[in-house]
RNA sequence: CGGGCUGUAGCGCAGCCUGGUAGCGCACCUGCUUCGGGAGCAGGGGGUCGGAGGUUCGAAUCCUCUCAGCCCGACCA
């Protein structure tokens, strides 16, 4: 049972002066995180448990799609690195050590390399392919100056996968494909990513976007077009093997305007209706590519066809930045009370707050409540400190679940309690069986 | 890496200029009262003043070096 007087959760009333935006903030105010050193963080309860969900959702999105989830080393050799030519070309972001023997080390911050290793010493058929792989990481950028909390941290989660196929045709439906996951990944979690067309950066690559999530404090300036806002995956039932479909998908997302600085091409933008022209912020928390043989080659990624033929496999490589997301969905979802959670990622599903610690009444009430709702499968978060109200109402704000029943002796002589909304504050008395039904109902859908 | 700034209790800060052996608010512990939006009173615990060296009878305070962190910029998921 996950009472909040034996949960471990320091939520500070005062906000720590290191942090300057406002989910940096929030997220050590109710206690999710603790920087351990600069861009570096330990993940508390309540944050492990947020980031445990995201990387869940990728997980189910993925398998959904068929790619295969594995787990790759954090620290590599840098023998590799030498081979595909980028140990010199990544420069100082890449953490670099020596182990005893005093060979190269490295702590990665992407995996190429070691995927294309483990494909050509194990694949050398084309009646292997396709063949998508992934794996949900810590990696390690040596940023010079590491901000903003989780959002550009020097360790962060991320989910890396690659894709290996034996035309260029073939790969680009592995990215198509890519996309139509991301899309629905992101919409579970309550945000609307944007895929705009980007630059590949050191991955390298023809073909590459990212995923905005539009926020004042985004770090990257996007110029689009405001129907693509309008754009909804939804629910839709998508067979992932079909060209046609993913192709479809992709071609109604990406062929509307939306860049990032990078990319923008201002002829082209002037060509969008002036009044749907927009310039703002968005963080990315995706970005999916497609960049044919350029490790293949090198590594010596080589599949036999039906031919008979030696070709270097087309690939592509998808990331998902998981713990940059706590961030993103923070800032999106947020006021000056505290988080809110969407559904779909809240840490609990609902919090109980008991205004009457020791009464019997109350406290019969609340134990039955938590109850029936873990019986029907929920988490609930059950305060049950001997605090005031004011203090357990700002703590359920804070951490920003996004229901909240609550239990006094005023409403239980009516026999009722309270269902309030985080996110539009609006409250109802029903009984507690109907609070429950409605909790029900509420994520029935999420 | 260039420029700016900060390190004093878990958090937010004062004290430093003008040296005299550390203080406030929140949090925490005890008791009483209180109890539907961060209560009141009384009592209490907790600090190598980032570290090292120096000056001095005496250093949180002055000097030197050093470490860490933050902000702006260039860079980046």
């Amino acid at each position: 049972m996950m009472r909040l007087s034996r949960y471990f959760l320091p939520v500070l009333k005062e906000t720590p002066s290191e942090a300057q935006i406002v989910s940096h903030r929030l997220m050590l105010r109710a206690g999710m995180i603790k920087q351990a050193s600069a861009g570096i963080y330990s993940w508390l309860p309540l944050g492990f448990k947020v980031l445990r969900k995201i990387e869940n959702i990728v997980h189910e999105e993925q398998a959904r799609a068929g790619h295969m989830p594995m787990l790759m080393p954090t620290i590599q050799s840098a023998d590799l690195w030498r081979e595909s030519g980028r140990y010199d070309a990544y420069g100082a972001e890449m953490l670099r050590f020596k182990d005893r023997h005093d060979r190269d080390m490295l702590f990665t911050p992407t995996a190429e390399e070691l995927i294309t290793d483990i494909f050509r010493a194990n694949v050398s058929s084309y009646k292997d392919l396709p063949l998508t792989m992934y794996q949900i990481q810590w990696k390690f950028r040596d940023e010079i100056r590491p901000r903003f909390g989780v959002m550009r941290g020097r360790e962060f989660l991320m989910k890396d996968g690659y894709n290996f196929d034996l035309t260029k045709e073939d790969a680009l439906h592995a990215y198509n494909r890519h996309l139509v996951t991301y899309l629905r990944t992101y919409e579970r979690m309550g945000l609307q990513a944007i895929p705009m067309r980007a630059d590949s950066g050191p991955i390298g690559g023809d073909d590459t976007h990212e995923f905005l999530v539009l926020a004042e404090t985004g770090e990257s300036e996007v110029f689009y077009d405001s129907a693509v806002t309008d754009l909804k995956f939804g629910d839709r039932d998508i067979d992932y093997d079909s060209v046609e479909d993913c192709a479809a998908v992709m071609e109604e997302f990406t062929t509307k305007y939306a860049r990032t600085d990078e990319t923008h091409d201002p002829a082209l933008f002037e060509q969008v209706p002036e009044d749907r022209r927009r310039i703002a912020r968005g963080i990315e928390v995706g970005q999916i590519f497609y960049f044919g043989t350029k490790y293949s080659e090198p590594l010596g990624a080589v599949v036999q066809g039906p031919d008979g033929k030696q070709v270097p496999v087309h690939m592509g490589s998808h990331g998902i930045g998981v713990s940059r997301l706590l961030g993103a969905i923070i800032e999106a979802n947020h006021d000056e009370n505290g988080i809110i959670w969407p559904e779909g990622v809240t840490p609990f599903h609902v919090g109980i707050v008991n205004l009457r610690q020791g009464d019997e009444a109350t406290d019969g009430a609340c134990e039955a409540l938590y109850k029936e709702l873990t019986a029907k499968g929920f988490e609930p978060l059950y305060d049950d400190r001997d605090e005031r109200a004011g203090g357990k109402f700002a703590a359920m704000d804070l951490i920003g679940l996004p229901w909240r029943i609550t239990v006094g002796p005023r409403g239980l002589k009516n026999g009722v309690v309270e269902l309030t909304s985080r996110r539009t504050g609006e409250s109802e008395e029903m009984t507690a069986e109907a609070a429950v039904a409605r909790i029900a109902e509420i994520y029935a859908g999420v």
